[in-house]
DNA sequence: CCTATTGTGTTTTTT
DNA sequence: ACACAATAGG
């Protein structure tokens, strides 16, 4: 039973795992175990005998959470670490918000508004005032309210504050003030909170009810953080406060990964943990496992280029590895071909899981083009970000009614839904209602739901429609609290019509809805019976709360482990793959066109970068397409300033023979700047240029194999891959060897490599060539790869 | 009130 | 390219 678990860490991890009283923090580099010092900690702590109960530990992502929560299992046991507190910000504090909001005049059924609600009751908002929405633009107008609440600026003090209002009249938005307090008031009303109103509601809490505060500091004894560089000031003062009377903080983070300043993310909450504790603990890891000394060496010779970083070393003494291969195509549908075959490839040769590639990009709208080209070859994909299931039509109708059962003041959830399927309430007839629950200071519910109010207010003919719509909901209403989650969702949707009506659909898309519901409706069953088994509630309230703090990766399926991973940056924080393909490294796109022009955004897209490179274990590809399809146009592209960035040595062209691609490699503005994507599409048969044939040189020489804690046991990041839950998220800190093993097969020799060369270097640029020839054959470019370079 | 059409913005990143 | 909102016409 016993496991000496600190033997599975260095000193350096020991040293931040055993000092557990008193303010910490964990500064160090990517890949140097910070994670995996969090999760011993609280695994120590238990050890020590200290309740699970009293440990709150935040982390970013649900998942990150139950992958913590499974390895200190592992260590310590089920029982000892049943009680945990674990999650998100979000996902903790809405919880503590059900019981304590009653206090800020919040019910505890409260509904929690996700962006599209936020934007879409902003915008008739916006429409309500009488403003022009071009001026206020519903995305901007959204960021700017939620910036305000992440700083902790009530609508009431953002209005009052003459410095926010002067500046808001320079930039011609002197309404927004209006426009946040009408917001405030709606949310409020409608018994509903935002994303950003569960972190600023609990600071007003604790602000104006110290008992509550009181309360919550003495639940806890111990309090840590993971990913601390990306907290935003709310989050900063709730920890703080939690944490003042027995000052157990521990924090963990690397300012070098800061990533999330446009949610309000502030470096600073590092730097001045100094100053809010000045008898702090520092502990910095040096020690890189997870990847070779070649994407470690890259990534610091990147970072190294911002200025005022936290110093730090990072070393690995994992092998040197493979070099970092630049690829660059004609235009973006190559780049999706050559990856997908370059996966193909390579996960034979290595013998490796597909779970061990992931796809990076720096947007969402990237995907669409790989997923493409994966499904051509047939390999298995996933997706995180995008559209999720949840946020598809069918599934948020679907959820409205349940919403509304719960909240009936929800009025995002009732107009969404009151006319669907279609009762003959239109958006005039609701625009009236909505109006009239204004000027009463009622919500539409309460008005069509009561005889009275109904009778004197509406005509008869929409009495009748309303009176329809009342009916099939109250029924389910009255048992909201008693009835299971899959049996109010379940009678919800019968009597809503909803099956039925996706019943009638005749095409595809429309049978796919209706199975997207019953899959809807067999995962909230399954919540309920594995509720019901566990003794814990199983209502339709607990259901959509969990739901609604869901993420991308909180809801990964079992048959998605073996998977290729598609992912923005962003995403992939805190994961790691074997094989790591950094897509769209173009000026413009990466860094993105928004950010070149401040330096501090500028920074943030290096450090974005140095996020991607630090992902891989073995070897990082970087690739851009010379031209890409934007808003359904062609646009030429330039690679990215950060491939330049990287130190040189580092880098190898496998399409030129090893040799940077020279100006004259790019494309050249012909006469007919269109090559249709065509060919790619139509001649599987046509030879792809592979990379495989166009393998690095080696750099491979064997450093002394195994990095130090080898431990052997490798297994970790590949058994898990296989049979964790951890689909995409091969990040092993269970056993020992973990990532130690990202050693690459070295003989990378074959180098067929590189070869032929032709292509790139010599032609005439093949951008030329391609490009203008292009309609033909489009073959040019593919054709022209073919047996030579590119 | 519903449907078909036109027009517009969308793409930076997410809890 | 595409989805979605605003508009017009039935
Ligand atoms: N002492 C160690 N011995 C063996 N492997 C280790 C050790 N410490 C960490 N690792 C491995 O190194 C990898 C990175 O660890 P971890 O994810 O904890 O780092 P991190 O600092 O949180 O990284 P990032 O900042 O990139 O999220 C994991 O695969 C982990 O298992």
């Amino acid at each position: 039973m016993f496991r000496d678990y600190l033997k599975e860490l260095n000193e350096a991890q020991q040293a931040a795992v055993v000092n557990t009283s008193g303010p910490a923090m964990v500064i160090a580099g990517a890949g140097s175990g910070k994670t995996r010092v969090l999760t011993y900690r609280i695994a120590h702590l238990l050890q020590q005998g200290v309740k699970a109960h009293r440990i709150l530990a935040l982390t970013f992502t649900n998942k990150a959470a139950g992958e913590m929560k499974e390895r200190i299992i592992r260590i310590v046991g089920p029982e000892k670490a049943r009680y945990l507190w674990m999650g998100t910000f979000h996902s903790i504090f809405a919880k503590f918000l059900r019981y304590d909001g009653h206090h800020l005049g919040y019910k505890s059924n409260f509904t929690i508004y996700d962006q599209d609600n936020t934007r879409s009751l902003i915008r008739t908002i916006i429409k309500e005032l009488n403003l022009n929405d071009s001026v206020y633009k519903p995305s901007s107008v959204a960021g700017r309210i939620s910036y305000a609440k992440n700083n902790l600026i009530t609508a009431r003090q953002y209005s009052s504050d003459p410095q926010i209002t002067e500046s808001d009249k320079a930039s011609r938005i002197p309404e927004m003030a209006a426009i946040y307090r009408h917001y405030a008031a709606r949310c409020f009303k409608a018994n509903a909170m935002d994303f950003d109103d569960l972190l600023m509601n609990i600071n007003i809490l604790f602000h104006d009810f110290p008992a509550v505060l009181e309360e919550y500091r003495n639940r806890f004894d111990y309090i840590l953080v993971d990913e601390y560089q990306d907290t935003n000031y709310a989050q900063y003062i709730i920890v703080h406060k939690l944490s003042e009377n027995h000052r157990n903080l521990c924090v963990v983070g690397d300012d070098a990964q800061s990533i999330y300043s446009f949610r309000g993310a502030r470096i600073e909450n590092i730097l001045n943990f100094k100053n809010d504790y000045p008898d702090y603990q520092l502990f910095k890891l040096e020690q890189n496992y997870r990847s070779t000394q070649t994407i470690v060496n890259a990534a610091n010779s990147v970072i190294e280029k911002n200025a005022g970083q936290i110093s730090k070393t990072i070393f690995s003494k994992n092998e040197k590895g493979e070099k970092i291969r630049v690829i660059q195509t004609t235009i973006d549908s190559e780049e999706g071909s050559l990856t997908a075959s370059d996966i193909l490839d390579t996960r034979m040769r290595e013998r490796l899981n597909w779970s061990d590639f992931a796809i990076l990009y720096r947007t969402n709208a990237q995907s669409r083009i790989f997923e493409e080209r994966l499904r051509k070859r047939n390999i298995p994909y996933k997706i995180y970000g995008g559209q999720s299931f949840y946020e598809r039509k069918e599934i948020r109708d679907l959820i409205a009614y349940l919403r509304l059962v719960v909240n009936p003041d929800d009025e995002e959830a009732l107009r969404r839904i009151i006319n669907y399927p279609r009762r003959g309430i239109g958006d005039t007839t609701i625009m009236k209602l909505m109006e009239l629950a204004r000027s009463l200071d009622m919500s539409i519910w309460s008005i069509i739901s009561s005889q009275e109010l109904s009778a004197k207010y509406l005509a008869p003919a929409l009495r009748a429609k309303v009176s329809h719509f009342t009916g099939l909901m109250l029924p389910v209403m009255a048992v909201a609290e008693t009835a299971t989650a899959y049996d109010i969702a379940f009678s919800m949707a019968a009597a809503s019509g909803i099956l039925n009506e996706l019943k009638q659909g005749q095409v595809p898309e429309e049978i796919d809805r209706l199975e997207n519901v019953q899959e809807l409706l067999n995962g909230i069953k399954e919540f309920t019976e594995s509720a019901v088994t566990n003794g814990e509630p199983a209502d339709i309230a607990t259901w959509l709360q969990s739901v609604s703090l869901l993420t991308d990766q909180d809801m990964e399926k079992p048959e998605d482990r073996d998977k290729v991973t598609l992912m923005t940056i962003h995403s992939a924080k805190g994961l790691e793959f074997k094989h790591v393909y950094i897509a769209g490294l173009e000026e413009n796109l990466f860094p993105s066109a928004m950010n070149l022009f401040n330096p501090r955004e500028l920074e943030e897209e290096r450090r974005l970068f140095y996020v991607a490179l630090t992902r891989a274990c073995r070897r990082v590809t970087l690739s851009y397409a010379l031209n890409r399809y934007k808003w359904g146009t062609l646009e030429r592209s330039s690679p990215s300033r950060f491939i330049g960035e990287i130190e040189s040595e580092f880098l190898c062209y496998p399409q030129t023979g090893g040799k940077p691609f020279g100006q004259r490699a790019f494309y050249e503005p012909g006469p007919a700047g269109i090559i249709p994507d065509q060919p790619l599409t139509f001649s599987p048969t046509a030879r792809m240029t592979r990379l495989r044939d166009l393998k690095a040189p080696s750099t491979a020489e064997r450093v002394n194999g195994a990095g130090s804690a080898g431990n052997g046991a490798a297994g970790d990041t590949a058994g898990r891959s296989v049979t964790g839950h951890g689909g995409g998220r091969s990040k092993g800190m269970d056993g020992s060897g973990g990532a130690g093993r990202c050693t690459g097969k070295g003989d990378s020799s074959t180098g067929t490599g590189m070869g032929s060369g032709t292509g790139m270097g010599g032609g005439t640029g093949l951008g030329g060539g391609a490009i203008s020839t292009g309609t033909g054959n489009g073959g040019a470019g593919t054709e022209m790869g073919s047996g030579t370079g590119m």
